[in-house]
DNA sequence: CCTTGCTCCTATAGCCGCTATAGGAATTAG
DNA sequence: CTAATTCCTATAGCGGCTATAGGAGCAAGG
């Protein structure tokens, strides 16, 4: 069977890439420039439509544009060895499980001001004055 | 006592924030254009040095300017209700909770993902399969 | 007094990963 | 045949900085 056109619309509803965003990975490289219709639009197919959804699901897990390059460059090779996807895949693991750490310290320091805020007056209120009180705290936060 | 001239340099170090980004508040209005000496340098105040901690240490915090510059127009009426500060800390919170709760449905999938790895050729990695394998997850990630 | 090297100044451009807008052209539905 | 929808390009903007270029001021050593 002849691959079925699939407009950039249906790209994006099948992909869950909206359109802007399949033509800024287009510009950057990330997917490759499809064919065109003889009114210029662009006709992608399933390999295309593969390629998107590879790429949404590593954003979701929050993998960047560098790593993603990577990955889908591996697909490419599938006889290569998986070292390095492995090892990207165990980078960003650490980073998620310091990021974890880090928000849930946040979150501790966030509930005390919370669960000490009398509702009176901002003179008064534990929400402004732990942010005000500026010794108490050194990490960085993303 | 005089105030000490503190310089964007030394404001810099004892609050935290880089100088670039001393000058980038003063620009969004986000810091008061301090005084300037003769030879047009910026000279803040023990009052800016504040301010800028309390802004370093909200956005350690992961406020976003908007929620700063609430917070920030807060402390200036010391009288007023601290509704506002509680419940934009209210708000916060629950934000952080939620990424907290996505970050570890991440880790998860990650995990396995690491884990299921062979450490052998890139066609049979689970790594390259689990991003392959697109209807597995729908969930948006930050 | 003069040079060296540091800090400071402004203005502008770039980072990431999109998203929005303007101003059209082509296709599709009724 | 028209009206609505989809598509096209090009460009600017978002947040929250960070980097660069091209100077001017200032403090310390020789």
């Amino acid at each position: 069977m002849p691959a079925y056109e699939i407009t950039i619309g249906e790209a994006s509803r099948r992909s869950g890439v909206k359109v802007p965003t399949i033509r800024f990975y287009e510009r950057i490289g990330l997917l490759p420039a499809p064919a065109r219709s003889e009114g210029n639009r662009r006709q992608f197919d399933d390999n295309d439509l593969n390629r998107l959804k590879f790429i949404r699901h590593a954003r979701e897990l929050g993998f960047d544009m560098a790593d993603i390059r990577e990955l889908l460059a591996m697909t490419e090779e599938p006889q290569s060895s998986c070292h390095d996807a492995d090892s990207i895949a165990g980078r960003h693991l650490r980073e998620i499980e310091q990021r974890i750490e880090r928000l849930t310290a946040l979150r501790g320091e966030l509930q005390r001001m919370v669960e000490g805020c009398g509702h009176g007056q901002v003179c008064e209120c534990r929400v402004i004055q732990i942010l005000a009180d500026h010794d108490n705290c050194r990490s960085d936060v993303h």
